[in-house]
DNA sequence: CGAAGGGTTGAGCCCCTTCAATCTTAGTGG
DNA sequence: CCACTAAGATTGAAGGGGCTCAACCCTTCG
């Protein structure tokens, strides 16, 4: 269940038996719940155990800016429970199966197991070099290539996350959705999605991506994988030449 | 010299001795020296003495991204260092006296020392937050919006760091490098500032910025200072209400 | 079958960029 | 002390990328 930490380093038998054994409660949520508002003041951390979620906050004139996606495996809300206060909502973007932590008891096996904190340390500066990327696709790309990037991120994210795989999957969001993240508005979205197909690096049904061209969309999307900090082909080791 | 974390916990005698002890070399760097440069594998972990120094990330076509801004006290490379390769440059903005600490040290003293460890990790967290504010600013705000919010975020770090008063300070950088910052061009940052001055908000003699009337400024800025996570009003117990 | 959410498309406009010139300031060498 | 230089600030004019507004279409679901 908390598996995903394990990226960071291998567990012995009682670091895994601490983390099971860690007190949490359960609770679904539906799509567009909010799971925490700003301003709220969490007493416990957020895992997500299946579904989508996104972080995102309100501007002044009412729009809004998605700062990250989230996906099964994650720990959403470490910063708003550990800093006290929520500097930003969290909310449901499917249906989610979520597990609550107390935060004391994050904090304390943080601390009593150093491989573990570690681990946990190592997600939150992922996840920042993950923010700084965003920062810099939305401040100095143009709109196609901010789009690129998006789809190439997704791509390997939930590859690494078992959610699909680096040329093909399933995306629930709206295009309203990805113009927050991108800063955009859904019509430039769709415009630009549109001309990606067109162009052949992507095709899509609904809300599934096939990227047909992955060494042309990662160049049209000045994409590279290192910040992920993903090691590259993992389980099913795939053709590692595709990615770059 | 590491003071800086006691933001965040009270330490003991023995974990400022620990942290008086860490061994370290010292450095300086002129303007615009790059300090740390992407892809490069830091194994020591940077703390910024004196000076000022930025982060930031060139995409393709040439332009750059800054992602944010560091001063006397911060701890400027933990990512870069602790995850392996730098994903990013860390380049210094003035003249900079540096100290240099083994990324060994770090982790050993960031784990056997829990409350060092927790001020340690709550300082990414909140780098993260900024990181996250950067996003909403670039992302969702106009460009005099995105202006103002630049300032007034300065203005309370700086005050914070006891580099300034958040009315009234010096920031060392060109107006390209606010362009940066800001995902804006110089001309544009230029014509905000002006803007800005012109309305009353604030005053500029070369570097210096004096904030007439920081209400203002904060509503025209979208400003919330919230997410920086300063306890308001720290040792010269300034008017509290001028903040808000 | 009707309604609602979301995708698609077109036309016109505006914020910001681009390009380029001028001005100011600080630093340098004579 | 001053000419000379370079970096940065300032300003104007013109163009474009993305936004706004508004319509229409498609799919899903009760």
């Amino acid at each position: 269940m908390l598996r995903k930490l394990g990226k960071w380093a291998s567990f012995n038998h009682e670091d895994r038996a601490a983390l099971l054994a860690l007190p949490h409660s359960l609770a679904t949520m539906a799509p567009n719940q909010i799971i925490v508002r700003e301003g709220a003041q969490p007493s416990s951390t957020c895992l997500l155990r299946s579904g989508f979620a996104y972080r995102h906050k309100i501007v002044s004139g009412g729009m809004r800016q998605i700062f990250s996606i989230h996906m099964s495996g994650d720990i959403i809300d470490l910063q708003n429970s550990l800093l006290g206060t929520a500097d930003h909502n969290v909310q449901a973007l499917t249906h989610c199966d979520l597990a609550f932590i107390p935060s004391d008891a994050v904090r304390r096996i943080a601390f009593d197991r150093p491989t573990i904190g570690r681990a946990m340390w190592y997600d939150t500066l992922v996840d920042a070099a993950i923010f700084r990327e965003w920062i810099a696709n939305v401040g100095r790309r143009d709109a196609k290539t901010r789009m690129a990037h998006l789809l190439c991120e997704f791509a390997l994210r939930l590859e690494a996350a078992g959610l699909g795989r680096h040329n093909a999957y399933e995306l629930p969001m709206t295009q309203e959705q990805l113009a927050d993240c991108t800063g955009l508005t859904s019509v430039h979205v769709n415009r630009m999605l549109r001309a990606l197909d067109r162009e052949g690096l992507i095709s899509r049904t609904k809300r599934s991506v096939i990227i047909d061209d992955w060494k042309k969309l990662a160049r049209a999307g000045d994409f590279e994988s290192n910040y992920l900090r993903i090691p590259l082909a993992s389980p099913p080791a795939t053709n590692e030449a595709e990615y770059d």
